[in-house]
DNA sequence: AAGGAATGCGGAAACGGTTCCATGGTATAT
DNA sequence: ATATACCATGGAACCGTTTCCGCATTCCTT
């Protein structure tokens, strides 16, 4: 029983196999310049005598502690997007013999800077090298981080009306191009009626329509849109929008819904109104999340790799730790278009 | 820059301030007996300094790090159910100023316990004060964890096959229970001719199946059930089951899917062959996950507390954390039938 | 006014590692 | 044979905290 307190020191260690604590150490580390049969005899007493260094003692000397932490902000876990970048940081970081804190952040976007209550883990030093800076990002939020001198990276799609320079590191996936590859891809199906369904109010979304205004207008056609702000989750957006685009003459031939989300509301909207995916109107997504698997035909989407922004923010935080000084770099990863069975060939 | 290095250490707040290091201790813990106008003094030379204590340091003697470890075996993130759990652990770890490293293992369950390699995090001793097993657990891992001595706690409705006593704490829900309530409650609106859907190749799949069999015996219903073991996704076997139901006559009144992912597969079987849910067929599944309410109409079923369960393992680990030598608890929390549209009275 | 308890405070010791320096021994070069 | 280099090793010093001990001061109590 409680191993806790009376566990072995490194000095147990050394009396045991007859040797000084400075062999010892240099057994579990390096291990240059220690002979042989020196090394068997400590690695004997420590196997015997069950002993595991002590972390912290260990990390004070060490410049770094080799520890992350994934910081969550304004969001909860049952969005999987979020889940599957810390999965990537984690796959990542148990390569490379990292460790990874998780801790969550919630606070209001209207709070100055320095009134933003942080998680505790922020007060102390040293607990781990570097922040990666998940779910949404506020410019207060981001203010505040940056007096606090920890290197950090940013996922940056998230990053909410962030005006000026930006002093830190950011990954993120190009929206722009996602969307329009998508956008000319049913162009290129024979589509001219189309119609794109999201909310502008967040920036991400404006993003992509964007795209989508941009590739409509390259092949010369006019583009409709539903686009008014609410509070509606997306799915339920997504339906709300597909009953006015029913009520509408003549009925878009595609739809560009801004996510997977949205995209499933849209189907059940066109499912109960009878018209069929993609019979009567072709639909595209964006993201590839678990959705889209779920629809009937699976859902035509825009492929975001969140394992691989979240490998990313890892390497990139890693790179920041090693070279302090660097230049700031922005990631930005590419998309892939799924095609699967919503969208069809007029 | 570099911040880092020349960081400010309490003997530099001590100078500063014209006290000893002691002082500035009491100040920034406990802070009993310590002169007002000193602590002031002392506070204004931190804030000066920007001083934060360094966390190694200060944890060597501490006889705990406040940091525990959510280990996640076997599983991927894309599965909410688990991002759920730590969700609440996190939760729960925020209010007690506790703090949370998140890691992944994955192994077969065939390989010995002496030779499942462990992620590096529990090379160390000391970096976190527990464990929270999350994901699949074997009986080979838990031989192989009890071996490093370090308390740990259980989410025990995966532990799979695990013969014999358990000398850790676990906590869990009710599935028999969970799944007798729901039932129960559609044979109480009427439905006798019930079904089952679930690979029984998993253990709690079983348990809940053993559920619906007492509950049909109690009400002298004959149950019919499709439980082969397949190599399917959950959605995939739901769909593949509903399927073989509509094959069978007469058709059940009543379908009761193992989880909310086969629930979803048989709705989308049942949509395709044209039959009406809950028109004709009545569904029901378990867990309560996102699938639900994506389902149209929304699926009634049985809702599994995945935050609370996350919550009483951290609670859990730290009342053994505090009484190492407390009997072994095992906590099963309650589930709630959630009644949404995919039930009707006959 | 004197004795005793409680408070305020400084500084040494301890925590469990790493790092560095001094030392003795052995191999190689001259 | 001697100088030089390098290797193997023990042990002291150190990292930045907390804790504890001891002393000075203050506050009660009688």
């Amino acid at each position: 029983m409680s191993s806790v307190c009376n566990a072995a020191t490194i000095r147990d260690v050394a009396r045991e196999a007859g040797v000084g604590v400075g062999t010892v150490s240099r057994v579990l580390n390096g291990g240059d310049h220690v002979r042989l049969e020196t090394r068997e005899r400590v690695m004997l007493a420590i196997r015997h005598l069950g002993f595991r260094p002590n972390a912290q003692a260990r990390r004070i000397h060490r410049r770094h502690s080799e520890i992350v932490c994934f910081l969550l902000g304004n969001r909860k876990f049952p969005n999987s997007f979020h889940a599957r970048i810390l999965q990537g940081v984690e796959d990542c970081a148990r390569e490379l013999k990292q460790h990874v804190l998780f801790a969550g952040v919630h606070y209001d976007s209207e709070t100055a800077p320095g009134l933003i209550e942080l998680p505790s883990i922020l007060d102390e030093r040293g607990l781990f090298d570097g922040l990666i800076l998940s779910g949404t990002n506020h410019p207060n939020f981001l203010t505040r981080i940056q007096k606090l001198q920890i290197p950090f990276v940013v996922f940056g799609n998230n990053l909410v009306d962030f005006e000026g320079d930006k002093y830190f590191d950011q990954v993120g996936y190009d929206g722009f191009k996602g969307e329009l590859e998508a956008v000319e891809n049913v162009i290129g199906l024979g589509h001219e009626n189309l119609m794109f369904v999201g909310d502008v109010s967040y920036p991400w979304v404006r993003v992509r329509q964007e795209a989508f205004l941009r590739a409509c207008q390259d092949h010369k056609l006019k583009p409709r849109s539903i686009i008014e702000a609410s509070e509606l989750s997306f799915v339920d957006y997504g339906e709300w929008a597909g009953r006015r685009a029913l009520a509408r003459r003549p009925l878009p031939t595609a739809v560009v819904a801004v996510n997977d989300e949205v995209a499933y509301g849209l189907w059940r909207s066109f499912r109960r109104g009878g018209v069929s995916v993609p019979g009567e109107i072709s639909l595209i997504g964006f993201d590839d999340r678990e959705e889209a698997l779920l629809m009937d035909p699976p859902l035509t989407t825009v492929r975001v790799r969140k394992e691989e922004i979240g490998r990313a923010c890892l390497i990139t935080l890693l790179e920041r730790l090693r070279h302090p000084e660097m230049p700031f770099v922005e990631t930005t990863l590419s998309t892939d278009l799924v095609v699967r069975g919503t969208v069809r060939k007029l």
